[in-house]
DNA sequence: TGTCCACTGGAACGTACGGCTT
DNA sequence: AAGCCGTACGTTCCAGTGGACA
């Protein structure tokens, strides 16, 4: 008991002495928004611009904003609403906005829910027909005369799930009202989203449009040198350490986003490694970490099913099979939920799990044509034995599974 | 060249649940 | 309490299909 108390004492110690390695690390979360954003200026312009209007008390065009992950969509926008915001506020105009984003979201009738509580409404969070909250929603805009800018980012994961009613029902608001006014700002990672869109959706929404490049490498350098300004001491990051994070993330389309994540992570292995300098291994230990991080997460939060899904194409991968496919997937499966006396569920859903798990990227599922043996999809795991079986281990209901051999696998 | 396999994947529908309005 | 609503998760049904094989 001694021992285990002076090996904590240690510890202890050993955290109060480390070097400090961070200032403010929360300058480094994907959420901050900082004062400058840097090779943004004319984004920011134009969306400023578009939306002056507002400033007195006229609706702003809509705008229809595209760029693909961490190109600084969210932050720019968030950051003009918010100078627009304060400075309508100094000269006393009625103007509120409301960001949403509606893969979080998840549904319409949430984004509604989200909208209401923006102009102070209270709606419940289930019970009421979607069209009684959109009525409630319009009412209480008009009673109070707000101008109220909506921003939809990620507006093609709804769009793709429950279709453009909403945008468009947003979109004729304007027409309805008196006193109160809808500007929307809608954003997407997806470029060929408009395609799913109405005609008359498109017309109203594209009133402008703004593209959002990825940044290069030379300019995430800039972004990071900003960040890692006023996020690390002096003299902590090393430049190789830098410029590392920068190309690393240039090669995934320039995501700024990513290049924050590696700084952050690289600066917390260092911190706790009780080194002086964030270096490139720092870095480049940080980029394994990240991935196996979010590969554990998402197999520890995993419903059980898609569970037993990908326990079976484990257990076939470890038998030898060499191309796993639906129907002997599913077999190994119904024999697994057998042996665990649980009821298994049809063929046709196991297919839409095997889709899922695919979109995730833990597995590789394409759809081949076997001839005169029909069509189906070729499975593969995309990644380890060894995470999944440690992940797996530690799950009460895998453990019991994870070293099953099964018999239907045996004659093959 | 036509057949036919083993599925795929869309669509409609069912059920359970929490929670609203009347 | 009854009736309705949205959501999540699942089933059932079935037309469609790429390409090996006869």
């Amino acid at each position: 008991m001694q021992n285990s108390k002076d090996q904590l004492d240690d510890i202890f110690d050993n955290f109060l002495k480390r070097p400090k390695i961070f200032t403010d690390r929360e300058v480094l979360r994907p959420d901050f928004i900082p004062n400058h954003l840097p090779h943004r200026d004319d984004q920011i312009h134009q969306i400023a611009k578009i939306l002056a209007p507002v400033l007195d008390e006229e609706r702003g065009s809509n705008i229809f904003i595209y760029g693909k992950t961490g190109t600084g969509k969210t932050a720019v926008v968030k950051y003009v609403l918010k100078r627009l915001i304060s400075r309508g506020h100094e000269i006393g105009a009625l103007i509120e906005d409301c960001y949403v984003n509606c893969r979080l979201v998840g549904t319409v009738y949430r984004v509604l829910l989200k909208l209401g509580e923006s102009i102070d409404i209270k709606i419940p969070f289930t019970g009421l027909a979607t069209s009684e909250v959109y009525d409630r929603f319009e009412n209480a805009l008009d009673n109070k005369g707000v101008l109220l800018l909506v921003v939809l980012d990620e507006i093609d994961a709804l769009v793709k799930e429950y279709g453009d009613n909403l945008i468009y029902e947003l979109t004729r608001v304007n027409e309805t009202l008196n006193k109160g006014k809808v500007s929307i700002i809608c954003i997407s990672n997806d470029l060929l989203f408009k395609d799913l869109l109405d005609p008359r959706v498109i017309s109203s929404l594209s009133e402008e449009e703004v593209v959002f490049r990825p940044y290069t490498a030379p300019e995430l350098n800039d972004i990071l040198f900003e960040r890692a300004d006023i996020s690390f001491k002096d003299d902590v990051l090393t430049a190789g350490a830098l410029n590392l994070c920068s190309a690393l993330a240039a090669a995934e389309h320039g995501d700024a986003r990513r290049a924050l994540d590696l700084l952050r992570v690289a600066g917390e292995l260092t911190e706790r490694d009780g080194d002086a300098k964030v270096t490139e291994e720092h870095v480049r230990r940080a980029q394994k970490k990240i991935e196996e991080d979010r590969v554990v997460l998402v197999l520890k939060t995993l419903p059980i099913h898609s569970k037993l899904v990908l326990c079976s194409i484990y257990l076939m991968k470890r038998s030898k099979v060499k191309n796993a496919i639906t129907g002997d997937v599913y077999e190994v499966y119904v024999e697994l939920c057998n042996t665990l006396g649980l009821e298994f569920l049809t063929q046709r859903r196991i297919s839409g799990l095997i889709n899922e798990l695919d979109i995730t990227g833990i597995l590789n599922a394409r759809v081949v044509s076997l001839g005169r043996y029909g069509r189906t999809k070729k499975i593969r795991l995309a990644i380890s034995n060894v995470v999944i079986k440690n992940v797996f281990s530690s799950d009460p209901w895998m453990n019991k599974i994870i070293d099953y051999v099964p018999k239907c696998l045996l004659n093959k």
